[in-house]
DNA sequence: GCCTTACCCGTACGGCGTATAGTTGTCAAC
DNA sequence: GTTGACAACTATACGCCGTACGGGTAAGGC
């Protein structure tokens, strides 16, 4: 009976296996001591191959920008682009629900990966018009666009089970429509719709409307 | 020789204290035994007055809620009156740099405080003819826009003293200057201007502009 | 005099990131 | 075939963290 024999360790490898386990339970999940459990070894081996946590952090990061889809449209005008990078991006941070807390660490943004995805949003913004000054803060503005989305969805808390997330919002409709409606009347109103945790897709819509629309109108009113 | 006389501790003052060591030394400075040592107190008293950590940072978060200025000029327009709220908000999130990661946490948005804020906003939104859902959408989305204004400044990271703030940038800004002009020429042009941790006048202007705009956009969009 | 209540201390537990030093497997050089 | 170097780990320990548990102690009511 031979020991079930571990491929060797590998940057990738543990970055994969971190990247799931943040996807999976959250990032706080994500220790190196619990790590290092899951990929059947010891912490400081995690070492090995990276300096510092911090440093497989930027790992994850890394990973999750790569796979961000830069591709745009030649023949789409620019709104359209921007709205598709957006949308992208997005994207990518739904399917990873803590890259979003990972990003915002400023040195997780220099990856090569992540100096692309810049670079293609400042070329879209080039041709719409704006200079480099407002480009520059526009395209730091569509990230962190996407980031705020993603993170300010209803009910967003990574490494929750669904019937938590859903007795969450049961909660927070309670309480919100147990308010007095004398003081509260607009959120005793809205109690629905600001703890609508089920379909994102409006808030997700309305947010890259809200922001795209508001680029157009800073573009019109720039000429 | 008589012991200096420690005046009786209260949630009040914990709170006090713990505000002013997060605006000082950043969020992941207040501990409960650094907190409790710099009330001259055992870490377990502070656990007489709140039940967790998680309900002092609770604490924390309620008292900034208590900080921004919910009077809207009733004479201003609904856009002028969006904007004054959003400027407000910011306001007390750049005195508090640490703020902006406290109010993530969800149910650190639940105060009375927070909840007037909410209340004041969606009255602003039903005047402009948003219905419940749009109002909802769009105060969220204000408030996450302030928390994001003020955490993608750039050289954002609470608990910098101003030479190491200003040393970041200086290394941002090289490491950008630095990159293949032929790959990233639009990178390389806003080095500059995407460092710029200067006069952040700009970067906060711009994105009220952008939110502003975004909204009277879809307020026009909506008739 | 006693008891309650509010407030605070001492100790301890398990978990975290990680510094330091020791162990093993692999493989080229002799 | 032995040796030695090096890569890839393991073992142990340190100093943090939040906090459970079990006291202690001064003030005030009876």
């Amino acid at each position: 009976m031979s020991e079930t024999e571990r491929p060797r360790l590998s940057k990738a490898a543990v970055v994969k296996r971190g990247l799931a386990l943040a996807d999976a339970e959250g990032l706080e999940a994500v220790t190196i001591r619990r790590l290092a459990a899951d990929l059947g070894v010891t912490p400081m081996a995690l070492y090995w191959h990276f300096r510092s946590k911090d440093e497989l952090l930027a790992g994850l990061a890394d990973r999750v920008w790569t796979e961000i889809d830069v591709h745009v449209d030649p023949d789409a005008d620019w709104p359209a682009q921007l709205r598709g990078l957006l949308e992208s991006l997005i994207r990518v941070l739904r399917t990873h629900p803590s890259a979003s807390q990972l990003l915002f660490s400023g040195e997780k943004r220099t990856s090569e990966p992540a100096m692309i995805a810049n670079e293609v949003a400042l070329e879209v913004l080039h041709r719409a018009g704006f200079d480099a000054e407002h480009a520059a803060a526009i395209a730091h503005s569509a990230l962190f666009t996407g980031i705020m989305l993603v993170m300010s969805e209803p009910g967003f808390e990574p490494g929750l089970t669904d019937a938590e997330r859903a007795e969450h919002q049961r909660l927070a409709r309670v309480r919100l429509s147990l308010l007095p409606p004398d003081k509260f009347p607009r959120l005793v109103e809205c109690a629905v719709p600001m703890t609508a945790s089920d379909n994102p897709d409006f808030h997700y819509k309305l947010g890259v409307d809200l922001f795209v629309a508001g680029v157009q109108a800073l573009a019109a009113a720039g000429t």
